[in-house]
DNA sequence: TACAAATAGGATAAATTTATCTGAAATAAA
DNA sequence: TTTATTTCAGATAAATTTATCCTATTTGTA
């Protein structure tokens, strides 16, 4: 049969950088540097594509990597406690998925509608509201917890 | 700058499939069939791109296909009522946009959740509930209306 | 019957995303 | 200063999605 994309919300890539981060976030609060080798066995994530991402991570200054032996990747408290989920995504996926059109029309909006645009526009702000009131901190003191899991 | 993905809620096909079957409907409705040509043209899509999408649509028995000279794609008044966008999204994308893990764990649920799983609910709820009570004839009577647009 | 118009299907190409590899640069410690 | 460890950057490969091309098949009509 043809057609049957897989479609997700994010991107691999994108899922991996949320994971990461989060594994970071989790190790940092405890005053421990990862290295991508940790992060990606960790996560469950192929380890080169995964330095990548962290690199992106990096240039969006969402976490702080420290170069030579015994180096890895970081977080200051502060900024676990204030980064949003919405930054995140931002850095790899960009907000085309809960700002652009569902039907992907480059002029839709209010005055020129697409088909689904009032439909959508709950959906897309419930998203939108969701990514930018997560934090970091949050999904990190559930992982510590075991109240939720990174992988399988 | 390395990574920049252009990630939407839904795949290209999976746009051109729901404005196609949109304009189908549109069509059917003042009983005229449509060819690939037309549809590509008012939709703004590749045609044969498009075409290979309407066969998945009609496998699926969203729309019906008229072979020959003077065929075309056609929908039944009654389908038009009652076809759902999920029906749609599922024959070209699947369900994993709104049923999935929002970070591709397989083994994602209320026992064993990934981290943003309680977070996820919401929008994924919000998602599946507009894709399943959204009908064709809903979207097609604000395109004749001039409500909405199905390109620029 | 012959022809034109239309869908169906397979092969292939282009573009994007995902993934790997290799070497350079930085840094701590021996 | 040398060595081991680590991030950074660029090139390249693999996989998937998007897109095109070509031909077969179907069907209405002259």
């Amino acid at each position: 049969m043809w057609y049957n994309n897989t479609v997700s919300m994010f991107s691999k890539a994108c899922e991996y950088g949320i994971k990461a981060a989060i594994f970071i976030a989790v190790n940092s609060s405890e005053n421990k540097r990862v290295t991508p080798k940790e992060i990606s066995k960790e996560i469950d994530s192929p380890q080169a594509f995964t330095a990548k991402i962290l690199q992106a991570l990096v240039r969006h200054e969402i976490v702080n990597s420290v170069r030579g032996a015994h180096g890895g990747f970081e977080m200051d408290k502060g900024k676990i406690a204030t980064t949003k989920l919405s930054q995140i995504v931002y850095a790899i996926d960009g907000d085309n998925i809960y700002k652009g059109c569902g039907l992907g029309l480059h002029t839709c909006n209010e005055n020129h509608p697409c088909p689904v645009h009032d439909k959508f526009k709950i959906v897309r702000e419930e998203l939108r509201d969701m990514l930018e009131h997560t934090t970091l901190e949050q999904l990190a003191l559930d992982i510590k917890s075991g109240a939720s899991f990174l992988k399988i």
